[in-house]
DNA sequence: AAGGCCTACAACCGCATCCGT
DNA sequence: GACGGATGCGGTTGTAGGCCT
């Protein structure tokens, strides 16, 4: 974002039905948050926005620090490693944001999120290749699908909550993915 | 210089999933 | 097992600022 508060839409919706505040964080309501989180700790984010003294929703709140005030998230520019990375796990495991997110220490998913709708689906897009399946596009939508189940027959499904058919538990997910980024699987 | 268009990204919303009772 | 509240996720929106004509 150009500037720390692009949203200018405070005051509408359902946050104005409740009396709560909507829209662009202010540096007071960032300070409220992250001291009270470096005080008490993440988590209860139903009841934090009333114990931090802030008129936002725990959602709004949980959200304002995993992507912005956490002190673990690494601002600036997506490196060509990093970009390198997100297309591979993308290949693999699709829209799974969080995932993605999880195997690239400092981003956030809603980042990497941004990230492939702005640049990295137009850039493959300008490639020929189709950045849902990451095939050539066909003329042929058909074949294409099949092309892409030929190409990976036994594609691996995660559940929402991160489970895996392949791989049954966290740490087996976990070495999958690190052999994917060493390059082993491709 | 002005106005329209485009890009980037923070923030919101709805739904899915988790977890305690 | 059913239920309800809390949390997490992914899709989408809205706007500031840059670019183009």
């Amino acid at each position: 974002m150009r500037s720390l508060s692009s949203r200018g839409v405070a005051g509408g919706g359902k946050g104005a039905e409740t009396g709560l505040k909507r829209g662009p964080w202010s540096v007071g309501e960032d300070e409220l948050l992250r001291e009270y989180i470096e005080r008490e700790g993440e988590g209860g984010w139903r009841t934090l926005p009333k114990k931090a003294g802030l008129l936002r929703c725990g959602k709004s709140c949980r959200l304002r620090w995993m992507n912005y005030l956490r002190p673990s998230v690494k601002r600036g520019r997506i490196s060509e490693d990093e970009e390198d990375l997100i297309l591979r796990l993308h290949r693999l495991l699709g829209n799974r944001w969080s995932l993605i997110a999880g195997r690239i220490p400092g981003r956030t998913d809603n980042e990497i999120k941004n990230y492939w709708n702005t640049h990295l689906s137009r850039k493959l897009i300008s490639q020929g290749i189709d950045p849902k399946t990451h095939q050539p596009f066909d003329p042929n939508p058909s074949i294409n699908q099949n092309q892409s189940l030929i190409n990976n027959p036994n594609p691996p499904i995660i559940h929402h909550n991160g489970d895996e058919d392949c791989c049954n538990d966290e740490e087996s997910l976990s070495s999958f993915l690190n052999s994917l980024i060493n390059d082993e699987m491709l």
